[in-house]
DNA sequence: GTTAGCCTTGATGTCGACTTCAAAGTCAAA
DNA sequence: TTTGACTTTGAAGTCGACATCAAGGCTAAC
C-alpha cells in the first residue's frame, strides 16, 4: 500500500511523481521541469511535501508528449495550453506549424537529392589512392584550385 | 593599401580575417571558432600576430558551409576533414546521412499528415465559445476524462 | 597625431529541453 | 529499527554552434 490517497472527484487513486513518470514514460526531472515552466499544473502536496497527482495528469502529460511529436516546442505548447483555457481555435497555430514543417521537409528533400547524386558519383569501395570524388564534388572549385596551385609549384 | 603580403606560391594577396568573413559571409567570431575546432588549419600570422589568410582559405569555409548546409554536424566535416587528409572515400559517411536525412523526412511527413488531419477538422474562425477541435483531437481521452469527471462533480 | 576601425585572447553568454547534483527529509517493508 | 528506495529544493551542467564581451594592441587615413 502506498501513502497516496484517493481523489475525491474522480474517484481514483492519486500518484506520487515517480508513478507518474512510470505511467507517462518520462523522468520525474522531467515533470518537475514541465511544472516549472508552467505546463503542468502545481499538484497537491501531501503534508510532508510530496507531490500528489491525480489520473487527470496522466492526460496532461501525455497531451505535452503527443504535442511535442508534432514539432511544437515548449513554450508553443504552452501557449496552446493558454488558449485552450480561453476555449479559442487552435487552427491559426496548427496552420503555421504545418507550414514549417513542409518548408523543412522541402529543405531536406533538396539536401537528399544534392546528396543522393553525390553518392552516385562513388562506386562503392572507391579508389583510396586517388582523391574521393564525393569530396572533390563538394568542392569542385578548391580541387580545381588546387590543382592549379601545385601546377604552377611544380613549374617554379 | 592594406598590409597583407603574397602569397608566394598562388601569388594571390593574403587576407585578414575581416576580408576572409566577408568574402565567405561569416564572422570572424566563426572563422576564429573554426580554427579552433581543427576546421580551418591556422593561417600565417603577421608580425604583429594578424591573421594571414591565401586565397584557399576562402574555398576551405565554402567546402565547411557547403558541407554544413547538407546537414552534417561541425564534428562530421571535421572526420570527413581527416579523411579527406588520407584519400579515403566519404561515401559510407555520405550513405550514413542520406539514410538519416530519409528517417527525418519520413518523420516529418508523419507528422504533416497527423497535423493535416488535424487543421482539416477546424473550419477557419472555429466557435470561441467552445473546446477547440484540433486540442480535443490532440487528446480525445483527455477530453472524455474531463467529461466524466465534470459528471461526476455535477452529479455529487 | 589622432581617430576609427581593425585585430588579439580567453572567458562567458545564448538557446531549448532537459539532466545532474548535493544535501536533506520521508516512506514502506523486513 | 534499519535499510533502501523515494522525494524535496535550487543550482549548476550538458549539447552544438556560435555570439558577445572585456581589455588591450595595431594600422590606415585624415
Amino acid at each position: 500500500m502506498n501513502g497516496y490517497g484517493y481523489d475525491q472527484k474522480s474517484g481514483s487513486r492519486r500518484m506520487s511523481i515517480g508513478e507518474l513518470a512510470r505511467e507517462t514514460g518520462v523522468t520525474t526531472e522531467t515533470l518537475r521541469y514541465y511544472e516549472h515552466e508552467g505546463l503542468l499544473p502545481r499538484p497537491q502536496r501531501s503534508a510532508s511535501g510530496y507531490r500528489e497527482y491525480d489520473r487527470n495528469a496522466i492526460w496532461q502529460v501525455l497531451f505535452i508528449l503527443r504535442t511535442k511529436e508534432l514539432g511544437f516546442s515548449l513554450e508553443e505548447i504552452s501557449d496552446l495550453l493558454k488558449l485552450s483555457d480561453n476555449a479559442k481555435c487552435a487552427t491559426e497555430r496548427a496552420n503555421r506549424r504545418l507550414a514549417e514543417i513542409e518548408k523543412q521537409i522541402a529543405h531536406l528533400e533538396s539536401i537528399r537529392a544534392r546528396l543522393a547524386r553525390l553518392v552516385a558519383t562513388c562506386p562503392d569501395g572507391c579508389d583510396p589512392s586517388e582523391c574521393c570524388p564525393i569530396l572533390s564534388a563538394i568542392q569542385p572549385e578548391m580541387a580545381k584550385q588546387q590543382e592549379i596551385n601545385d601546377l604552377k609549384g611544380t613549374r617554379k
